[in-house]
DNA sequence: ACTATATATATGGTTTTCCGTATATTTGGA
DNA sequence: TCCAAATATACGGAAAACCATATATATAGT
């Protein structure tokens, strides 16, 4: 981890430009607000919902792992990433409020969510046919 | 302007990314909380209020100016900048949030500017003294 | 144990961001 | 008109962020 996006450090509160860096690149932005919509995500279903390579995917979640803005999961083969439970309040609260006020930018990666998980039988669940 | 930073495009409606690298450095998020709270400041006391180099104080205000996050008046021989008015509403309410839950964070440069303006007969205004 | 799937990390290179310094521009007053 | 103060911009160079590709690790099923 960089300076620019800092280690976790629980000792160390989360600054307003720390969440700000976290948050300044288009792949991470996405994701965040994804979370924060759906409780939880796993791996593959954000390399679906955001098109892109699962390196590119599972880079910008460690760093957001790292930040402590998520908590990651395993459960079985898969991972679940969600919105860290330490988040300070006004940082949950920014998440969202931006999130809800921006569901036309984040439409194209829920659309592929949707797709994704209409061909699996099971809701909320990873499948063969899904992941 | 870079790819990042966006140049003001009035058709161009703002995404939360392009926000959020907006604010993702130190002096342009307390320059923006600070005018924010103070509703709007001159160059000289966003310099005295952040302890940094006129030139630098200064290329950070541009980079806001063409995001469109700010706008500029000039008065006199000062260049006063506040929130650009066609700022969505989101956005302001997400900068106001984060700036109402971290007065601690802005607590050294609102003293700073404090202690300027107190040097200074009349409020809210430049002076020789205080400039 | 072996294989396939899901996920994580390492490496090297390109692009972007940021900064200090020098300089230009604008304004107000003598 | 000349000077000083306030502000803006230009110019390299240093640091940081980002990416694609290759590879490593972990888990489930056979």
């Amino acid at each position: 981890m960089t300076q620019a996006l800092q280690a976790l450090d629980t000792s160390t509160s989360l600054t307003p430009v720390s969440l700000f860096k976290c948050l300044a690149d288009d792949t991470r932005a996405r994701m965040i607000l994804l979370i924060a919509r759906e409780a939880e995500l796993c791996v593959c279903e954000l390399t679906t919902a955001l098109d892109e390579s699962q390196p590119k995917i599972s880079r910008h979640l460690a760093q957001l792992r790292q930040c402590a803005l998520l908590e990651d999961e395993r459960r079985g083969q898969w991972v679940y990433y969600r919105l860290h439970p330490d988040l300070p309040e006004w940082a949950v609260n920014m998440v969202n409020l931006v999130m809800q006020e921006n569901r036309g930018w984040l439409e194209i990666n829920s659309q592929r969510l949707k797709q994704m998980r209409a061909g699996s039988d099971e809701v909320g669940v990873c499948t063969e046919r899904s992941c």
